[in-house]
DNA sequence: CTACGGATTTTCT
DNA sequence: GAAAATCCGTAGT
């Protein structure tokens, strides 16, 4: 129940992107709740990270958010079709970000289910099941997450983060995925995920 | 199981 | 005008 601190995002992606790893991220909206296990993160360091948004102090109006204070939603639209949820790390001016890449349902499972596939939970494959929640285009269908949702204060009370539970997990770090563009930074081990947890997207 | 191509439109150059 | 932090269906192993 304990909603993570602002603190805790004012600090480099690299460190957030790890600690945010077993937290639980949570959308209440329209009389429903909707409660997410963060699996798989990727860090986004901002001016020097040539797969960033910000890279170079890049400041356009989309990417206005991440050089605001830590702990808000920043929230994209990729291939012109789905949307990528993100948090901003580090402090104001510092254009820092977490990409969520994977979640595990915990509750709200068939509003997950039928967000995805209009179809209740156990009516779904066994593929489907995994493809709920595990790509960060997929997390933000299933928990009903779109541009309107940018710009959000995580640690209020419609879309955040709280405590995880205290089970114990391995952490990968691993290259990140989807920015071969991005030169030297394409090999950077700033993505992040729990070892074998099955809604990770790629696994090494 | 892996590999490939098409979908679709905002965003920035 | 081109590229994009992705997903899905189809075809082949």
């Amino acid at each position: 129940m304990n909603i993570v601190s602002r603190e805790f995002y004012n600090r480099d992606s690299i460190i957030v992107a790890k600690e945010l790893l077993g937290k639980f991220l949570v959308h209440e909206s329209k009389g429903y709740k909707l409660v997410s296990r963060i699996v798989e993160t990727e860090a986004y360091m901002g001016v020097i990270d040539k797969a960033a948004h910000s890279y170079g102090g890049r400041r356009t109006k989309r990417v206005e958010v991440m050089y605001g204070k830590p702990g808000f939603s920043y929230v994209y639209l990729i291939y012109g079709m789905y949307n990528c949820l993100n948090i901003v790390a580090n402090q104001e001016g510092i254009p820092h970000c977490v990409l969520i890449r994977g979640v595990e349902p915990i509750e709200g499972i068939d509003i997950m289910a039928n967000n995805r596939y209009n179809k209740a939970y156990d009516q779904l494959t066994r593929s489907q099941k995994i493809g709920l929640t595990n790509g960060p285009g997929k997390l933000c269908m299933a928990l009903d997450i779109d541009r309107n949702h940018n710009g959000l204060d995580v640690c209020g009370d419609e879309l955040y983060v709280q405590e995880g539970d205290n089970e114990a997990f391995d952490v990968v770090s691993a290259k990140r995925i989807g920015i071969d563009y991005a030169e030297e930074a394409r090999d950077f081990l700033w993505r992040f995920y729990i070892k074998d947890n099955k809604y990770v997207s790629v696994k090494i």
